[in-house]
DNA sequence: TTAATTTTCGTGTGCGGACACTACCTTAAC
DNA sequence: GTTAAGGTAGTGTCCGCACACGAAAATTAA
């Protein structure tokens, strides 16, 4: 292994001088530095990162503002887990992350959550913005204090409140509007000339407003590029009608129109959709879905849902919190968007995906 | 941050003891080392993993036996590329990684590929056994030597030739035949009742014959479970076969077969076969292949192909480098098979998928 | 030429932990 | 009571690098 000391050695100049032109900490000849460089490239030199990251010392904290997870809202588990994940492989690197959680229903404890946050002073955050005005005022602080921070999740443009940017480092998510294209894709490859489609909106979190009417217009958009004549129906439930007037809407629905042969749900309750459509009409429908909730997972294993698209939100929560960690250590700076791949999932490649997630849970 | 000294502060004895403790290294009284334990569950201290491989200074030597790539070969470029990659990121840990190529249709190379390697003194090997019976001898050679071994991409078992078990650490790739069944599905989620199917096979690498054929099977065996009467044809080609003889074959059949609307191409020349087929008959037809090739993604791009499965071979190779670095450093013992997500690549995903591959191929 | 600066560079210390070496303390045997 | 042997625990050094401090060299000013 190539040590600075044999740089310094071989160019005939001390350690101190080569770890300055490494860093272009300046105060270094340019002679001197000419031939540093040039032994450094020839003997391949590479820094070794864990002595730097030691020798650095550079404690930082990092926090991350999150909603709260529980039995009534699993889905912000998984992204949980990753960040915890996360947390502790890069402790190692001096960086400690903190997690505040808010009600995801509740802009005030958002608010109340945030300004716990602040008071840890922490050197970079990781967010979910959910509330637009809150985040507004959060970001406004951040942007103030220099605070560099990550999106997670939701993506929020700036701009809308007295011009103010956002100058958040990155966007970690999906792309709700390519995912409900690849649904529409799905879809159609799914059906037959004729089919007729479904699309199921139920709304139940804000939150997911967005992505969700993202994820409607990706689908539609498939089929206006492709089939424009395709016959594309539309069903929206508020959850609060109960699930036995959602379930007698569905099944008048599907008895008068014989023809529709595929639903989409674009929100993450595919499985209570199915869990309201009678066997006689499954038996003719494909039924396309999202996240890989273990209630979806269910209906996958059943065969009643034929594809989930899966938002890898574990790996999102872990990629957010390595991003802000490379860029804490390494003033690495991500990309503006770093976008979650968009996985189809069946009944039959489900047990080879999410592995990492199972693994990180199986050890917990 | 809690260290060793803040533990050793704590427990009223020397930084040195808590270590021992730490790594039952034996020479401390009971009473100290249950109430040194006590102390670290209390205060979760977790050791330094910077500092401790740091200290360890364990310069160890792995080495990888793959197939050589080149534009005939396109195939391993990629595991190789994800090869390179952890290889850098271990080398922080003090592990130095040497690739050695061979010619994946000469036996001969692949001996003398791996006498150089064994020469090279690996504390480790990461290897890709293709040919069985020269892989027999290696892994004698390398059990004797107590060399550990992972296989990559390709797994074979041992006690064939004189019971030689075979202690390969861990397999690391596909499970062929699942990804066959995953075929099978996506075939019939494609398709109506009535429509027949074709398999088309073209050998051409010994090597990846039994992955092919694991693909037919499990394939076939998803249409047993599912669907038992439906019809499923296959071809047959050798590629010497040459180009025009393949294309008049497969006209023939389509235009004989107008019932098969799906064909399946297990292995990952389904870009070849494409070309092979006339429009009038792509129109009605979904096919489905294997790998992610620049030309197989064309032809996915092109809306010809409608799913790819991806071997994900980029991670593969990673992974393999990170799970042998692993074991090395901390002695983390790998599951005994690490199989790679059965990944489904439609036109609509393909950009969001082998994001780290292509990130890598842009920082080099 | 010499003093005052500025530029350039060498030295030393510490990050947290691993491990060898040494010192101390028991215990037991003579 | 002395001593040897074995068990415990403390000390010091090093891993490779970052950075502060100050020394040496080079430059400029007087």
């Amino acid at each position: 292994m190539i040590t600075i000391k044999d740089i310094a050695k071989a160019a005939n100049v001390s350690p101190g001088t080569v770890d300055r032109v490494l860093h272009n900490r300046g105060g270094v000849s340019p002679k001197t530095e000419t031939k540093i460089k040039k032994i450094l490239k020839q003997k391949k030199f590479k820094i070794n990162l864990i002595a730097s990251s030691l020798a650095m010392k550079k404690h930082q904290n990092l926090a991350t503002l999150i909603p709260q997870n529980d039995k009534q809202n699993i889905f912000w588990k998984s992204p949980y887990s990753g960040i915890e994940k996360a947390s502790q492989e890069v402790r190692a690197y001096g960086i400690e992350n903190k997690v505040f959680f808010f009600d995801q229903s509740d802009p005030k404890s958002y608010l109340k959550a945030f300004r716990k946050l602040i008071k840890s002073e922490p050197d970079a955050v990781v967010m979910v913005p959910i509330f637009v005005k809150e985040s507004h005022e959060i970001i406004k602080l951040l942007n103030f204090k220099k605070i560099p921070y990550i999106f997670l999740n939701i993506d929020i443009k700036g701009l809308a409140y007295g011009g103010l940017g956002y100058n958040n480092l990155s966007y970690i998510g999906q792309k709700s509007f390519d995912a409900g294209v690849l649904s529409g894709k799905l879809s159609h490859l799914c059906s037959k000339n004729g089919d007729e489609f479904l699309i199921v909106m139920t709304r139940k979190n804000i939150h997911d407003y967005e992505a969700i009417s993202d994820r409607v217009k990706g689908f539609k958009s498939y089929f206006q590029d492709n089939v424009p004549d395709a016959h594309i129906h539309q069903l929206k439930f508020d959850l609060s009608d109960g699930f036995e007037k959602v379930k007698k809407k569905i099944i008048t629905f599907l008895t008068k129109n014989q023809k529709v042969k595929v639903i989409m749900v674009p929100s993450s309750r595919v499985s209570y959709i199915c869990r309201a459509i009678e066997k006689n009409h499954l038996s003719r429908l494909k039924i396309i879905g999202f996240d890989t909730t273990p209630q979806n997972v269910e209906a996958l294993e059943k065969s009643i849902v034929a594809f989930l698209i899966s938002q890898k939100s574990f790996n999102q929560g872990y990629k957010s919190i390595i991003t802000m960690a490379n860029y804490l250590v390494y003033k690495e700076i991500p990309a503006k968007e770093i976008p979650t791949p968009l996985e189809i999932i069946t009944k039959e490649n489900y047990k080879y995906s999410h592995s990492e997630e199972r693994k990180y849970y199986n050890e917990n």
